[in-house]
DNA sequence: GTTGGCACTCACTAGACTGGAGTGCTGAGA
DNA sequence: TCTCAGCACTCCAGTCTAGTGAGTGCCAAC
């Protein structure tokens, strides 16, 4: 898309490079992602894009460390990108990546044969994204707060306990349990499952509206319980819709046994990768190169991530786990392709969904 | 607690050891398991247990490493069990563990704090066994295949397509969507759900019985879709319940990289995770140890495993994955307590439930 | 400003050496 | 026959050395 540096975050102060050092600093990153061996100028010289000798590329070389595009392991060795150097090269420099053509297909024979709920499609996207890569990939669905609801209903399992099951118009179903203090019978359950349903079809679980009552206090007690479950069941982290994909390919990706421990532990903690994901979309990013994003343990990774887009509203997001020398044109590309991809899924169905609610009813909450 | 010899898996013949090698395999085996480094003869004298002097010792070890039990590294080197002399230890010498008074507390918090249905308190417990003994924890739920269908409910998303969601008297929740060739109305799904309420109230998954014709066609239509669909949701393999918790662990556990992936990857496939547990557990073990299990990739693991039984049923099983030189005592009373006490716990679900059905319906398909 | 030339740096490798942990063997004593 | 102190031997792991080569910074010349 773009050969002049259109700046797409906002530019920091005197960020610019010359054409020169925009070629070097490209050179050295492309050459780095290839080999994972620190750049020496002579191997600079030998790109293309560069005409200049051995010894002027030393000397921008220098520059270019001061300006802390680069590092040296240590003196006579050549020069390795850092993460600023990553970040000029994402904004200015890469080339927007394009799928190959094997990728493209098995990209759209997966979403015109994949089947099953929401939940089953987003788990299989997260394999889908980390086959496409060779990295760790990771899906977070929408969250179920702001999908009306299309159905509600206790099913009672023993005399105090019962299960609230709830349909969302996206596909997604919620289940909880319930405990009485007393025994209810499977009348009283149907009842408040019928008065349920009534009430709060066609509303968010963000939005549960209060219950009126109904006349009968065991009916009214069961409905108060469902109600306070219901919303904290729609609570930020409780049970965000996140999927991780190939977390074994981090182990190919860093040599340091100890850096796979660490990324893999922010994968298990499900609440992490959503606000990682969430803060790198918020601050206007598709990529977050190494210390950028704020955890300590993924100082060496690099986090490509594309919105999932639904009705020109965020709705999740799917991302890449890498080393941040990673292919990033290639990770943008995949990443992008499929965030759009499952963003028309869902729009789709969720589409299809709300033409089909019963008309007048107001399914934004 | 036996510091004779008492077998307690069959013997294979002339796999006995005299007491004297017994304690020195043990104290080898207990050594290697605490130091992760070869163990010499001198190391061996010191123990408790052994009361000759280290040329004895060496003598016994050249005859245990012919009979298999240990290995040296590269002459010049302690000695190292192998998968044999791991499985005389567990088979013979190994006192059963006890948790400790913490990890005691940690369970029994667990399980008198844990709320939620039972796919939530299975990947808790995951984690749990994997805190306990800081290795990757896996837990593989009741199959769906065997339980009672309490609810059974058509939820149209969009005129063409449904969500049929049955509740199991085990509190789980199975969701599939249905898609229409033609348009179907709220009431025919309405119909349709009250129809396979009625007809499939009481039946497994594993035999969803004939749909008897109800006289509309649409009705038909959707009930025979649903009959498939249900019935194939009970396919093993497609949709086993696994919770893997703590794969990061697996990074401690191993120096090589390459391990670790391995396992990794076996961990991802869900089916191959249900089918290692079950083998184990159908071989009458509760540990398998290196090439026991057929794995190439786990040839440097051992799994310890308990099964869930839920009324003298088999209901899946809690295992652990680390390196063979594991605690196996302390691995073994972590998973054992914590199967058992997931044992109860499914059972006071499910007896609860069954005890609350309609009574004369047989419950058993 | 650019470039070829040059001296210098320093990680990496291979080979030599050494200390030490550990072995196998042997012969004497119970 | 079993046990064990003594001893020669093995070989890993660590240290040191020297050599190699990729790469640098500097400088004088164009």
């Amino acid at each position: 898309m773009t050969s002049e540096p259109t700046p797409q975050a906002p530019a920091r102060n005197g960020d610019e490079l010359d054409a020169r050092k925009a070629a070097i600093l490209e050179a050295i990153v492309t050459e780095y992602i290839g080999t994972a061996q620190p750049v020496g100028s002579s191997h600079v010289a030998a790109a293309q894009s560069v005409t200049v000798s051995s010894a002027t590329i030393r000397s921008e070389m220098v520059a270019l460390e001061r300006d802390g595009y680069l590092v040296q392991p240590h003196t006579s060795a050549g020069r390795v990108p850092t993460d600023k150097g990553y970040r000029f090269f994402v904004d200015h420099l890469a080339t927007p990546g394009q799928l190959g053509p094997q990728q493209r297909e098995k990209v759209s024979n997966f979403f015109t044969g994949v089947q099953g709920g929401i939940e089953d499609v987003l788990e299989r996207t997260s394999s889908l994204l980390s086959d496409l890569t060779s990295h760790a990939a990771v899906v977070v669905g929408p969250s179920h707060e702001e999908a009306p609801i299309r159905s509600v209903q206790v099913v009672g399992l023993s005399p105090t306990r019962a299960l609230i099951v709830a349909v969302l118009s996206d596909g997604a179903v919620e289940n909880r349990p319930l405990e009485f203090s007393t025994e209810m019978d499977d009348e009283t359950l149907s009842n408040a499952s019928a008065h349920l349903q009534r009430i709060l079809s066609g509303s968010t679980l963000a939005h549960v509206p209060d219950i009126p009552k109904s006349g009968n206090s065991d009916v009214d007690r069961i409905c108060a319980l469902a109600k306070t479950t219901l919303s904290a069941a729609a609570k930020p982290g409780d049970h965000e819709p996140v999927y991780v994909g190939g977390p074994s390919r981090l182990a190919g990706s860093f040599d340091a046994i100890e850096t796979v421990r660490g990324v893999l532990t922010i994968l298990e903690q499900q609440l992490v990768v959503v606000s990682l994901l969430r803060d790198v979309i918020e601050r206007g990013l598709s990529v977050a190169i190494g210390s950028e994003h704020g955890y300590e343990s993924l100082a060496s990774c690099a986090v490509v991530v594309a919105p999932i887009g639904v009705d020109g509203q965020r709705a999740g997001a799917v991302g890449l786990l890498g080393p941040t020398r990673m292919d990033y044109p290639a990770a943008m590309a995949a990443a992008d392709v499929v965030g759009r991809q499952l963003s028309e899924r869902i729009e789709a169905d969720r589409g299809a969904a709300e033409r089909s609610a019963s008309p007048g009813r107001d399914t934004r909450g």
